[in-house]
DNA sequence: CCACGCATAGGGAACGTTCCCATACTATTT
DNA sequence: AAATAGTATGGGAACGTTCCCTATGCGTGG
């Protein structure tokens, strides 16, 4: 036995009007008489009657659906990305499909074959750290499917995006180690295949460059955000006959693991060796020392990306722009490079 | 200029044959021609085209989409949930819809109806702390679709349930606090309307209870997850003219900022007062001290609240069934209830 | 009294797919 | 050689909605 769904049709029937009628009571359609009107409205909501927005979305060619790719859940920025970007798209009237890359291309590429196959109006991406190449994303430009890269973007493509000032953010906690009186500091850096992981290493050369500070490449481990990787490179610089005393790291996680390896070696944080992250994860204020880092405004990423999706879909595709959105970052000092620890 | 989509009527007709021989190349239907189904595959490639899901879900009245409903990302749990369950539901081909209702009611119902609208195959729903009537969700189960809560479940309706064992870990933790010398343990309460809550103050009394310490009903403070209302419950605590030597928090978020207060007043956490949480976040072992807590399994969580929804799914709903499956938890304990602290 | 305008209502195509049924053709069996 | 079985193909309904087009009925002005 199996369940009928409601539909206008059922409605049209019981009242004796046609489904044509029907709709345009239920659509607020002006040519409709008044007491056929609340007849059919009364008896739709005693019916329980949803409409079917499949059968709409195929209709319209419209799915009022974003789709969101991200690489993942684990720390707190890409869930506190998306809870901007619900918030936005909910008061549109548009459905969210999240999916994560888990930081895998293959991945990625069949989250954005679900996304095409859902029909979804528009796209926001955050790309994985493996993504080099964009064939799949690229199809939805083809398609006239508008779409919008945050936080980690590609450049090859002519699109909106919504990043931070990486470079300058990195800058500034580099200059503030140096400030504190910092010679020899190291870079944890990120994928270098990632934009992000680039600029914030552009950051750290330019602070360096700016005080005259030489650069040794000893100092500069590449790491691809994997904990047995960055505390095998955090060994490796404690283990130099010189060791850094200042450390800047791509992102909080890595920082966080950083301190880790440094306490268990029992060097002083920040006496011994300053330390400084990037993103300013929630948890960063918790860890012990607390985590010097450059914080990023996660709501405005969410909601930028969010209403320039949103422009993007309302025009045509011969009118679509592609102005990248670069917002700024706040340092924000703890106690990972502060020496006088206040109780 | 309307963007043309390319469907199989499209194929059909530059190939000279139908529709319906075209759908079964694509479907991997047996009784189709080699040559006929090579010719089909490679100009579908070759056009990028790509099934319509749409379409497919009007027609087979099913949308291979699993919506989920939780309160609230900004904090660890649930993002880590949502994570089991995305990686089950795209094992098993299914998108998954994410809305969050911020611990709202009205947003709760809205997103259900949105649910609704958008078909959905299955449901799972954590409540917020606002829901006390089920009307949306009854919905769902007269029209037939499965329905599963997890974590803060609805009592009233006969759907299957995950939940952990809220009151024995509850216990556990407050009898740890009573092994370790505590005598005046107080406890931060979270809502009574959430099964959770009653649970967890539960588990506390039977602690009391079997070391026959009498429960001083000043020490119990009903909080409802804000950080003023946490605030000040805390401070009213450490104002007594006895203060509790032991505290046990509803979750994590609660017990750290339970943490900060204590702190700032000068209070020594063991030694003057042990603090005790639950759910384990991410940040939990982080903050200084480290926070003992009962961890609850997660991704299990995750893993049989949608298997039991696909089981649901795979079933008629006059063979639904409502068992309600509870999970163990496990004490973890750390320096906020340890008071010899190793480097 | 008839033509006309206007308001309301109904019929039916369209959206892109699947799947049942019918048809044409080929191969097998008696 | 004819009947039969089987195979590949095409036609068309169905899913639930919107919207264009047409039909009906009514009142009004010439």
């Amino acid at each position: 036995m199996k369940h009928h769904q409601i539909t206008i049709v059922d409605i049209a029937k019981q009242l004796n009007t046609s489904k044509s009628t029907v709709s345009r009571a239920l659509t607020g359609h002006p040519k409709v008489s008044p007491e056929k009107r609340k007849a059919i409205l009364d008896l739709a909501h005693k019916l329980d009657y949803q409409k079917n927005l499949i059968a709409l979305s195929l209709v319209k060619r419209k799915t009022n659906t974003i789709g969101v790719i991200v690489p993942e859940f684990s720390n707190s920025f890409f869930p506190h990305v998306v809870m901007a970007v619900q918030k936005i798209a909910s008061q549109n009237g548009y459905s969210v499909i999240i999916s994560q890359s888990d930081e895998c291309y293959e991945t990625e590429v069949e989250n954005a074959r679900v996304m095409l196959a859902n029909h979804v109006d528009g796209l926001l991406v955050s790309i994985s750290k493996q993504t080099t190449d964009f064939e799949h994303f690229k199809v939805f430009e083809r398609k006239g499917i508008p779409l919008v890269f945050f936080n980690r973007i590609c450049n090859e493509m002519q699109v909106p995006k919504i990043i931070v000032d990486d470079r300058h953010g990195a800058f500034q906690a580099v200059e503030h180690l140096i400030k504190i009186g910092k010679k020899r500091i190291a870079h944890l850096a990120g994928p270098q295949c990632l934009l992000i992981g680039q600029n914030r290493m552009n950051g750290y050369l330019d602070a360096m460059k700016k005080y005259d500070i030489p650069v040794d490449e000893e100092l500069i481990k590449v790491c691809d955000l994997t904990v047995p990787v960055i505390k095998d490179s955090v060994n490796a610089l404690m283990d130099m006959k010189q060791p850094p005393d200042g450390l800047f790291a791509f992102n909080d996680p890595t920082a966080i693991e950083a301190i880790r390896v440094v306490k268990s070696r029992g060097f002083k944080i920040p006496d011994d060796i300053a330390i400084a992250g990037f993103s300013n994860e929630y948890v960063s204020s918790f860890v012990e020392p607390s985590l010097t880092t450059v914080a990023q405004p996660i709501d405005e990423i969410g909601r930028c990306a969010t209403n320039a999706l949103f422009e993007q879909m309302k025009r045509d595709v011969s009118e679509w722009k592609a102005v990248t959105n670069v917002l700024n970052t706040e340092l924000i000092i703890r106690n990972s490079t502060l020496s006088d620890i206040k109780p």
